[in-house]
DNA sequence: TACATTTGTTCGGTATTATTGAACTATTAA
DNA sequence: TTAATAGTTCAATAATACCGAACAAATGTA
């Protein structure tokens, strides 16, 4: 498959898989910026998510952090001129999955909130 | 932490983390081993799933994903003699964690079950 | 006491995957 | 044009994962 820089290549409902989803939500920053955007009423482009992070995170990790998010299907990503626009797809995503991403960003978002010690067992 | 090969490390109900899960699940052969150990009635080993996979998998591989399902927070693992005797810990992960982790499994199976073509797009 | 068998772990070399600075593309605006 | 902005691609490096071989621990047998 030949994807140009301006093709988004976004996964039919039908393709998308439960590893899928699974592996692009092992990741610390992708479950973050995907219960972000699920937590929001509008969508946002990629930038925003530049500082929200702990630390800064380079603009071209975010890229490929988006693009796995998208592969996998959670998002949808739609150019807007210069930039790129980013919404879950929790709707198509509860019809194929029922409730399992509701519930994984819910659970996470009760995490972030209760106040988690993240002084913990650094085992050298 | 040291811990002697007799030492199986299984964190406390409060330190298991969301990210934890997700990236324990996020290996399709790690997600398949806990859904059959959450799905079946008893207990099982660790040899049980050599050749449970599509392709037989070496045992020092299957060993490392037993320790990183346990050091999640997901199973319990018992020495029984010279075995392993692996049991999900859902009923507490529930309470920790809601409906997250039993979504998981059932759209996993639900997946599975539904007979998925698995010859689809081999992007080359 | 061996000695063998079974189950699982550890080690270490190799292979795969992730990260990121630099260069690039694409769009908009002046 | 030129500049500015948003995001992508490339490629070198870093971090993880895989798995064969050696090992450890428990059990059985004589």
């Amino acid at each position: 498959m030949i994807l140009s820089m301006r093709t988004l290549y976004h996964p039919n409902i039908e393709e998308i898989t439960v590893e899928g989803i699974l592996h692009a939500f092992s990741d610390p920053v992708r479950i973050d910026i995907f219960a972000n955007l699920a937590a929001s009423e509008c969508a946002k482009n990629c930038s925003t998510f530049l500082n929200i992070q702990k630390q800064a995170l380079p603009k071209s990790t975010l890229s490929q952090h988006f693009r796995i998010l998208r592969e996998a299907g959670l998002i949808r990503s739609e150019r807007k001129g210069v930039e790129l626009i980013n919404s879950t797809r929790c709707e198509e995503l509860k019809d194929r999955f029922g409730p399992m991403v509701l519930a994984i960003v819910e659970a996470y978002e009760k995490q972030q909130k209760g106040g988690v010690s993240c002084t913990n067992s650094d085992l050298t």
